[in-house]
DNA sequence: TACAATACGAGAACAGTGTTCGCAATGCAA
DNA sequence: TTGCATTGCGAACACTGTTCTCGTATTGTA
């Protein structure tokens, strides 16, 4: 099992993760080039080939991995931060950008523009890690709801079978669901809009106008209390 | 002025610049071939070089004739609508969706990953047509404002110069700088997650998330107004 | 009209890319 | 030790963007 042959396999799967990471920072998602990374990897181009699958397989890789890291670091923030909603959803949105700022390429390439040619297999890593990536988000307004924290939700509207994509999650209202997908769009929205250079030309702080999203979204869905600084 | 010369050019400029839009709705933007251009255009690829400055400069092209009429589509739309702030924002909403569904590669060129090794030439074409771009969505709110269909904005906040930009606008209430980008950053969350295929497991409408998304924002902003159907 | 200047288009060439194929060497199990 | 699957490599192929050179065609001018 733990033969030399696999070990080598091991090391050299790992050093090949690593240079393909490095190189993704140097040259963005669409320019990676495999001949690159194998020369970081001290390996030739074709025997790359006995470890990936192409190109579109080491993107798959760098995929996986991204959506795996990002979705990590942001449950972390969000279980650091105080068991309030309003105070997840901010912890959320600050993470979220944080994370984009500190691997651009990586965000680039898991939530920009699709590099064409790669489908993820269907029951693949990238499946699997872009569920890992949604949950924290989702989990966090399911909590929310099961501690009636949040606004009324229309509950005679169909509940949507999440089993498939996460047991322990089970079924949940598709209100729910569509809260979770406003609330991504608004803090991606924001982000994205940012970490591709379309808010450059002003001069405002775009960690004011986050914040500003997620107070609203916490406002928005969240049951009404007294927030203390500023009444409207 | 127009010799024969002149109108070969001309027409030579046109065929490229189709050509290349074609090539470009084939391929997506990160794999747009020069070459492949070149002989939709009937051209050699060196030929090229005598209309276009390489690849970075036909992408310049392609990009600065996406914002102009991704503008302008935006534009006809709120013009077309009721004007009234409510009518004009789901509106625009709407027209964004369509325009990004219906150029889908263009819509990543230029919203998308930003091509590495592309700048826009600081006084160049591309930067005088985002700002085409851009001024529809902002002239909404500046009229909004004007005509009092706004909740009131902060107007001890300092003032945005934009003059350099667009003349006609001139100086503008930070405020309202900071609404316009928070409006558009809610619109464009839903639609590049969709664009780019991050809603595709949920079988919700994402056109009746964008127009939640665009009935919250006017009523976030907007002046209050008894709305007809629902009252939260 | 004749000429020089300019613009133009094409072809060859270069360095780079992803990918495939066959061949030798190596590690492993029988 | 023998046989076999795994591994790595080099060569090759078809591409790519870009540059340079070299005739040709068009233009403005004398």
């Amino acid at each position: 099992m733990t033969g030399r042959r696999d070990q080598l396999r091991a090391s050299l799967e790992q050093s090949i993760r690593d240079a393909a990471l490095v190189e993704l920072r140097r040259s963005g998602p669409s320019e990676l080039s495999l001949r690159e990374v194998a020369r970081g990897a001290n390996i030739s181009p074709s025997g790359l080939y006995r470890y990936v699958e192409g190109r579109d397989g080491l993107l798959e890789l760098l995929i996986a991995d991204g959506f795996r890291r990002f979705g990590q670091a942001i449950g972390e923030a969000i279980e650091q931060a105080e068991p309030v909603f309003l105070d997840r959803v901010i912890a959320l949105a600050i993470a979220y950008r944080q994370w984009a700022k500190e691997n651009p390429e990586q965000f680039a390439l898991i939530l920009g523009t699709p590099v064409v040619g790669f489908r993820p297999t269907p029951g693949g890593v990238t499946s699997k890690a872009v569920l890992q990536f949604g949950m924290p988000m989702l989990a966090l307004l399911v909590d929310a709801y099961a501690n009636d924290h949040l606004a009324p939700v229309d509950e005679a509207d169909n509940t949507i079978d999440l089993t498939e994509f996460s047991p322990e999650m089970g079924t949940v209202p598709a209100g729910l669901v569509d809260i979770s997908m406003r609330s991504w769009a608004r803090i991606h929205g924001v982000v994205i809009l940012e970490a591709f250079g379309h808010l450059a030309w002003t001069q405002r702080s775009v960690e004011d106008l986050l914040i500003a999203e997620a107070v609203s979204i916490a406002t928005s869905f969240g049951k009404q209390r007294p927030v203390p600084s500023k009444r409207r």
